[in-house]
DNA sequence: GCGGAATTACTATAGGCATCGTAGATCGAC
DNA sequence: GTCGATCTACGATGCCTATAGTAATTCCGC
């Protein structure tokens, strides 16, 4: 099943992932925008609508958390953009990868040793 | 200037990508879904009218060329899902392109001698 | 020149997204 | 218990997306 979001919903999760459960004026302060409260209400309600989040009342407020990690968002997204853009090719995509600005060698070296594992796992 | 594309918009920025100028008709041959032939239109006509693709006359009909390239539109998109889903990590982002099952032993091969290559460029 | 097939132009509709206002409920302080 | 602040519920608006129908135009074959 294939997990996506909009812009703003997005918006939302980042803080949850970042932040852990979050009530709606606990949202409101870390997203980028300055947004009206009912509008992250609004924004939290869909996504439980959308079963991808849940809350727990605490006090008279609500506590939300997401029900869907980073991870599952991640390799969905990733999943759409290499298909949808790069004709299926993880090559290509690395190739745009490497060639955005500032990585520094450190990094670059870091993702080579992260390929050699991979390699060792698989291939023994 | 970020470039992007609704879902549709991009199936259709796909199939002149990789079969360059197209007619309407043929861009809707090519379409993974089998849509009405005004809609392939619409879809195109909005595009120009985002100064994505344009168009010229040939015959009766119009063939329709890209205005951006595949790179600029995976760039964007990748910098969107690099700051929107990793945190900016690029590492965090690789992580979970070599855990998708059906990478072969060679591909990574090949992706590591580009992190190689790009090693040496900047790190002579 | 005319009829039919293909094409473009214009319009429309249903649904989703982003945003917010108002009304009503609830809790804590006094 | 009442008041004010905070919170949720509900509804509304404007814009965008996806899809397509109908009308008007154009070219080609006869």
């Amino acid at each position: 099943m294939e997990v996506t979001f909009t812009d703003r919903e997005l918006d939302v999760m980042g803080v949850l992932w970042e932040y852990g459960p979050s009530t709606v004026a606990e949202v409101r302060e870390r997203l980028p925008d300055r947004l009206a409260y009912t509008t992250v209400l609004t924004v939290l309600r869909t996504l439980e609508e959308k079963g991808r989040v849940a809350h727990k009342e605490e006090g008279k407020a609500y506590r939300y958390y997401p029900l869907v990690e980073r991870e599952q968002a991640g390799k969905s997204a990733l999943r759409r953009l290499l298909r949808k853009v790069f004709r299926g090719s993880p090559e290509l995509l690395l190739t745009h990868l490497v060639s955005e600005k500032d990585l520094t060698a450190d990094e670059i070296r870091r993702m080579r040793k992260l390929l050699d594992e991979r390699l060792k796992e698989a291939d023994p």
